[in-house]
DNA sequence: AAGTTTCTTTATCGAGCGTTACAGAATCAG
DNA sequence: CTGATTCTGTAACGCTCGATAAAGAAACTT
């Protein structure tokens, strides 16, 4: 939210204005604990660093926000629950992230470059199409009854942030059109291959798929139980039938 | 949160403490305008009613608070946005639900009554098994679009507050397992009739589609166009042949 | 009518919120 | 070294949060 502080200070307190920017962007250079972000990677990026390095690693510290914003949400959790948390001050988790909002779509990123990625990833290598739909949702279940029951965190961004916050509604839209076209292909292919029946389209079964998974991670939110949810994972893959 | 005070103050201000207390409920004589609630049905209860009535109508302001909870949710809901959208004061709202937690709950419990009852509702009158429960996801679907995508109240209440809220995830926990039991007799009697093949059992079959009928509605939010989800559902009937 | 109790209205309360200001520490160029 | 710049840590800032106190209005019993 607001004009962001760093950026006007990076135009006006440069040592000398009139130097022309050049030179490789800084984060190639940064020494190794200090990985750039948000503000700094895109603004500083015209010259030379010559400044203060971070202290904290950046992805890790968006990792252990992205724990916190899953397990309590985005609203439940405060600004000092999250320094404390990281294990930083608030003056930095400003430079850092700009803002609360910052952090949260940072978090959301981060889950989508790693847990949701991931999935992705192991369904490219499946053998059989079933067994490879079956290890994508029940990995994906597995996770979500984790905590308590913590669910997913792009399932609780879209429900406690819909329809108002349009960012996240972006965000979270490409995270499954992703998962549904990685399905959609692998559906395609095994079509060829006679696997499946051709009673219904590979895109719609991939649709289909991924809004199920999204009522699959609700229900182990409400029953955090891998093994009630099994067999509802059978009666979904008789639509591959 | 906390103590609640009237409950108190019906016990020291009384009148005449010594008094017995009986008679019938308060609630039966009440005038039509003000319908009793909260600790007013339970605590008055032993007791004639000797006081102003309530000016405003419990249930309506109970209905409009859940459109609040329900578009924007519990943690950016706030006391005054609520007292304002319902015309009512603070004092007036305290006095009737306790705190705001309180009127979440009593606006969930609003949802149950009126939306999720009424589509089981209408499920009992179903003729043939695919049409009803086609009748049943579609119409729920078709209210989750509505506004934006607000999804579903109690799919929402379940990802911003669980796992935290334990008292949640009961009140969703049994509004599911209505449901699901009513799909299972129904899935039960058109099995016998013969209408649906044997391959899964009614109870898991009804489990399947309440978890489906869950994504469909985060779907809903996420893309709130009721024609594109409705192929999911074609494709989540075939699990009935 | 008087007396009792609850509801409504208004004005707060303390706490916590997200955010920012500022001084000092750290880093790098020259 | 000096100077420029950014990060860190602390202390606030203004604001809004949920919740309550108090006094007057309204309803009911007797």
């Amino acid at each position: 939210m607001g004009t962001v502080g760093p950026r006007l200070a990076i135009v006006s307190n440069r040592a000398n204005p009139d130097v022309p920017l050049t030179g490789e962007p800084v984060t190639a250079r940064r020494p190794t604990g200090a990985t750039p972000f948000l503000d700094r990677s895109i603004q500083i990026s015209y010259r030379e660093a010559m400044a203060r390095t971070r202290a904290f690693d950046t992805e890790a510290a968006v990792s252990r926000a992205m724990d916190l914003f899953w397990t309590r949400g985005y609203e439940a959790t405060s600004v000092r629950d999250l320094t404390q948390h990281l294990g930083i001050g608030q003056g930095s988790l400003y430079a850092a992230f700009g803002d609360k909002d910052g952090l949260y779509r940072a978090a959301l990123e981060h889950y989508r470059s790693t847990l949701a990625a991931a999935a992705l990833r192991d369904l490219a290598e499946g053998a059989d199409v079933r067994a490879a739909v079956r290890a994508l949702l029940t990995e994906r279940v597995r996770i979500a009854v984790g905590q308590g029951g913590r669910g997913c965190l792009a399932v609780n961004a879209v429900c406690e942030r819909l329809p108002e916050d349009t960012a996240t509604r972006r965000t979270v839209r490409d995270m499954q059109d992703a998962s549904r076209e990685a399905l959609t292909e692998l559906l395609r292919a095994a079509r060829e291959r006679g696997e499946i029946a051709a009673r219904h389209d590979p895109h719609t079964l991939a649709s289909f798929l991924v809004t199920f998974l999204n009522g699959l991670l609700v229900s182990a939110k409400i029953t955090p139980d891998a093994r009630a949810l099994e067999p509802l994972v059978d009666v979904a893959l008789t639509a591959l039938d």
